[in-house]
DNA sequence: AGATACTGTACTGTTTTAGTCCTGTTTGTG
DNA sequence: CACAAACAGGACTAAAACAGTACAGTATCT
């Protein structure tokens, strides 16, 4: 438990896809090579580039790429973008209409938690989670995704 | 989001209450102090001891309190004990049912966040939930709570 | 003008969760 | 020994969240 959701999930499977490629890449593009159906692969897109990590262009040859140098984005960034501030308990989040509040013993402690589950989340990057983080080193894997993405931004 | 069950919400303002008292309460009595409703607290509380972090005993003077010393209880214990492993995403406890499991290219990659959000966990502890735990030094108050423990066990 | 591709929103069936209730078992007390 | 207190376990229902899909709209290139 303590899950994240399944469309999360699969965002991190298509922005891993869009890390290996180029700099542009249209929804039913990655939707092929992903293998995540189109609907739900551009409904992810639509929600990263409303929040900022991707940015999109229209039109003929137009995609999804990242709006910023990719090895810089960490898991915290990926999970908020499509489900909001991470708060472990609804209390946090609702801005105050809980009726307990005042005789709530609790009010206020959850955020214990939920910083410590964010700073461990802010050390996860999202190229951490590619295949071959597992036999990189992670400097030299940070260097590799750098050239790629300073490569695609000039072709 | 990455929200814990209501229940598990519950249960920490519960397990405080019982922290705070004799070693034996009965449901009905943590429900009337605690505020949460009887049932709720009555499937929380068996919950709890069946995963043996509290004991309970039956028949009249019966009741539920702590199986072992409560200033070791971490919150991984209490959010485990009620909604089973912390696991992310689905791939990663469901024994491999996942029909893309030989082309995921995620496979795995999860863990390294469900480890670091565990390890996170790990380090808040149940007493660092109570009130007092804002204005106290983190040491005194473990010895306050074991102290407190350890006469109720005793009489 | 027409094709490509993103944008926003609305809808629907399924799954999960919350909360309740009931029946059974154990144990202390008069 | 009968009764009441208290836990154990499971079944059930209503409500909420989610996943997945679809569609009408807008921008861009050729």
């Amino acid at each position: 438990m303590l899950k994240v959701n399944k469309l999360t999930d699969y965002a991190v499977v298509v922005l891993c896809d869009l890390l290996r490629g180029q700099s542009l890449r249209s929804a039913a593009d990655l939707a092929q090579s992903s293998g995540v159906p189109l609907p739900t692969v551009s409904k992810i897109l639509k929600q990263l580039a409303r929040t900022g990590l991707l940015q999109s262009a229209r039109g003929v040859n137009g995609g999804y790429g990242f709006a910023k140098s990719p090895d810089g984005i960490s898991m915290t960034e990926v999970i908020e973008a499509l489900e909001g501030p991470i708060a472990v308990t609804g209390c946090i989040e609702d801005s105050g209409d809980c009726e307990h509040l005042h005789e709530c013993p609790m009010s206020g402690h959850w955020n214990a938690v939920n910083v410590a589950v964010r700073r461990s989340l802010d050390e996860v990057r999202l190229i951490d989670m590619l295949p071959e983080a597992r036999f990189m080193d992670p400097e030299d894997l940070s260097r590799v995704i750098v050239a790629r993405h300073a490569a695609a931004m000039q072709a």
